[in-house]
RNA sequence: GGAGUAGUACUCAAGUUGGCUGAAGAGGUGCCCCUGCUAAGGGCAUAGGUCGGGUUAAACCGGCGCGAGGGUUCAAAUCCCUCCUACUCCGCCA
């Protein structure tokens, strides 16, 4: 959420660079006007408050004297009644300013390339050659179901579409990285392994940025309570500390969890629709950062590299983009993505996304910080990354390291996992 | 699912015939004294958070605030309602 005396204090600047988004974002000049408003009349009604709050403490000592009360009392009546109107408009105000400020985005960071889709991105570097095949390369569905590792039939049985079983050697693949991501993340980049519930709240939906913008994207259970499926460890890690005022001495926290993510996909009708590129429920291991303000931008770039780290020590081709502001999500103020190399794609298709949210986030979850005893508290900066999504990482292992004889090369790295040299 | 108890500040905890308690007390924490050092002892300080006003910045003023949200009342931590959380017992269960 932005802040609405930054809002007041930089509109223009402010309208200006969310339009970079695309998108009109003008009426931040009409919430400006409401929160004038709504100040205004917040100072009638403290008025009116102080002297509800003193004559009644009057009241109580004439009484005690046995002196009569009836006028003051009048006067009490007369200030609450005042207040009730009052209050009643400024409720209204509020929940229109509040309305507005949680459907508009974080603000793009001033360095970020302008531009309005994935076309405009800017290639930050590319590591690893992609490998060049003397055969007919396969998708991995075509892999995979020849190696009977992936089975969607069943899965439709059980579920519906875009959901999968893993078989075999292709389960334990699934498993294997898992525990490899986990384990490198939590040994070598110093993350706490941290396991989530799959079912979170709405406020929690709230705080992340997911929520009210894209409720349409979650998949909700018929509850009394309110709840949703886990789209992504971002949103119930980033909560992990919410109303909560955390000390300057124990940040940065860093957290790697591993959780099953789950997505309605409403606006990718007839999109990836063969494979297990896009499907309703995935797995993931992501890594999520709690950071002083002056620090995010050094952290988050760490990020990305513990993020490239996996891909590096799988042996699998990528290549770093930082989104444009058009591209970008609706909480962050910057994300680099990592894309992967697919041969049956001849192409990259992400597989990563390592973003600073500032303190928007912060903001909506109310997460702050000391800097010392007694000091006053501030917002924290928030990161979240993927290290990776797992699906997608299984993917490219099968279409990067297949043979001719339709087998797959374990990685080296993956080997003591997979107590396997060759998927056959 | 049934029955019950509780939720006050960093922690523990007083406060329920509504007003003089924004909140006793203890611990903790910080600073100082004492002691050769440590321990023990003594002194002082320490009510946060948030919203609005105010200031160059403070100071300062006010609203809110005793799990959350409503209500009753001139006035609520104290009375009423709903919800959340924790704990205990029973039932069920991986």
């Amino acid at each position: 959420m932005l802040e609405i005396r930054k809002i007041r204090e930089n509109t223009e600047e402010l309208i200006e660079r969310l339009n970079l988004r695309g998108g009109d974002f003008s009426y931040l000049h009409d919430v400006v006007k409401w929160d004038e408003k709504r100040r205004s009349m917040l100072q009638e009604i403290e008025k009116l408050k102080r002297i509800r709050n003193e004559v009644s403490k009057k009241i109580g000592v004439l009484k005690r004297t046995g002196k009569p009360v009836s006028e003051p009392m009048a006067t009490v009546e007369k200030a609450k009644s005042q207040i009730a109107v009052f209050e009643e408009d400024i409720r209204r105000i509020e929940t229109r300013i509040q309305d507005a400020l949680l459907n508009t985005p974080n603000v793009p960071h001033s360095n970020i390339p302008p531009g309005q889709d994935e076309e405009d991105n800017r290639l930050v570097r590319s590591v690893g050659e992609p490998r060049t095949f003397d055969f007919e390369v396969l998708p991995h569905w075509d892999i995979a179901t020849a190696l009977d590792i992936l089975d969607f039939e069943r899965a439709a049985k059980i579920a519906s579409s875009r959901f999968v079983v893993y078989k075999g050697d292709g389960a334990r693949l699934e498993r294997a990285l898992i525990n490899f991501m986990l384990d490198l993340h939590r040994d070598k980049h110093g993350y706490k392994e941290i396991l989530l519930p799959y079912i979170v709240n709405y406020d929690v939906m709230v705080g992340a940025g997911q929520f009210p913008k894209f409720v349409d994207d979650a998949f909700k259970l018929v509850d009394e309570r309110n709840l949703y499926l886990n789209p992504t460890a971002e949103v119930p890690g980033i909560n992990m500390h919410r109303e909560e005022i955390l000390s300057a001495d124990d940040m940065p926290i860093s957290y790697t969890a591993f959780t099953t993510a789950f997505r309605q996909e409403a606006g990718s009708a007839g999109r990836d629709t063969r494979g297990i590129l896009r499907q309703h429920q995935f797995n993931k291991v992501e890594l999520l950062k709690f950071v002083t303000p002056e620090t995010s931008y050094e952290e988050n770039d760490k990020m990305l590299g513990h993020s490239e780290a996996v891909l590096k020590a799988l042996g699998l081709p990528y290549r770093v983009v930082e989104l444009c502001a058009g591209d970008l999500g609706f909480a962050m103020a910057k994300t680099y993505d990592i894309e992967v190399w697919l041969p049956s794609y001849e192409g990259y298709r992400e597989i990563a996304s390592i973003s600073n949210a500032e303190d928007y986030q912060a903001r909506r979850a109310n997460i702050k910080f000391r800097r010392k005893r007694g000091a006053k508290p501030e917002f924290v900066h928030t990161l979240n990354g993927s290290g990776l999504a797992v699906g997608r990482t299984l993917v490219a292992i099968l279409e990067n390291f297949q043979n001719e004889d339709g087998t797959v090369d374990v990685p080296e790295a993956l080997k003591p996992y997979m107590q396997l040299e060759k998927i056959k």
